[in-house]
DNA sequence: ATTCAATTAGATTAATCATTCTAGAATGGT
DNA sequence: ACCATTCTAGAATGATTAATCTAATTGAAT
């Protein structure tokens, strides 16, 4: 019925994120885009409405694809196994994990907002992990969550160990095996819940 | 003998800032910044060469003040003050906070390298910060420093301090008094020499 | 008062960008 | 064989940008 595409929705996401990644959200034009995955860059929009929309998409995708590997280990309590996640996570696919740990999503939209039903996306994506932190900081404690207690957990699950891969992100060279060790230490030191709140309630690292 | 300028060069730095600060490298357009300080576009390059050489002039004046205040620090073998002396630093000027904290350098000279003697300044801070951290090591230490330690340095001074911080610095909202207790409790928590290469060393946090 | 280099002022240029447009090619059902 | 549809292909458009250029001011030193 219709004509083959040589060229799919992936394909450019694909070339978003690897531009992004070796040289910044302003290295992503149309142009290059469409220049490394060797189409022209009207085909671009036959998929995506706008630059915003294939950013938006590329950032669901990289991000989208770390949610999916924390939530459950979040939902099943084990903080210290999803801040070690992100290690083999990062190693997967470097271009990825450059694109969405060294950028904020705020970065990428300097110009428009994506379309409506991808901020939806990006969204549900945000709340998803909002609300695993949420449940499991709430099963490792007792009473209600404070909103303290919730910036510590995401420190320790999530910033602290992005913080200690970024320099390593940047550079051109592997993450080195004591990055591992580091986030372990770093939750064998550290307790979820604050010195001045933690009387008797049940220790997490 | 001359006209007496209306701009000074602080001023179109400071309009970079803040306009990076609140929109990003992208939002700090030649005519941007020209439009926030009330001048045309042509003052600026009686100041400034290019484009990059104002945006590495901000960050050397941005980056600049905070090592003037963690290097002695760090020299003085005081690494939990250094940590804890990035609150009061990003809270004198939020606009600057954010610019430094919240961008890496790289990401301002996408499109061209700064000029020659800003992109040597640039190096002679991150050098100064680098022997810093070095100094304070070895202070703390003893033998030779390994790349794992000062690694594990630039994390618990300087990485993880601000991944407390930029949180707080994204959203509109002040930073959090608990901000610093999370930073002390990181420092009583996690040591700086590694655990398999600790045995009989002075403790540091 | 005159001079003159530094500066303001803003129009201009050339490049680049996102987006649209026109044209033609491919595909599978009829 | 033909058609409807989806795609490739890349030129055209209009906006925006960094940077340059011409001309008009300014004000302290002479």
């Amino acid at each position: 019925m219709v004509r083959t595409a040589r060229f799919s929705a992936e394909h450019f996401i694909d070339a978003a994120i690897a531009l992004v990644a070796e040289g910044g959200p302003g290295a992503a034009t149309m142009q290059a885009i469409a220049r490394r995955v060797g189409g022209p860059t009207g085909s671009i929009y036959h998929r995506f409405a706008s630059r915003s929309a294939i950013l938006a998409a590329a950032w669901n995708a990289g991000y989208g694809s770390l949610v999916q590997v924390l939530v459950p280990l979040l939902h099943a309590g084990r903080p210290r196994e999803a801040a070690l996640a992100l290690l083999p996570w990062a190693g997967e696919d470097r271009h990825r994990a450059r694109f969405v740990l060294l950028h904020e999503p705020v970065a990428l939209f300097e110009d428009a907002p994506p379309p409506e039903p991808l901020r939806q996306e990006m969204e549900r994506l945000e709340t998803g992990m909002d609300e695993a932190f949420g449940a499991c900081i709430g099963r490792v404690g007792g009473g209600a969550i404070r909103e303290e207690d919730l910036a510590r957990a995401k420190f320790l699950i999530f910033d602290a160990p992005i913080a200690i891969l970024r320099p390593h992100l940047l550079s051109e060279n592997p993450v080195p095996s004591f990055a591992g060790q580091m986030i372990a230490e770093l939750h064998a030191g550290v307790p979820f819940a604050s010195a001045s709140h933690r009387a008797g309630t049940t220790q997490a690292a």
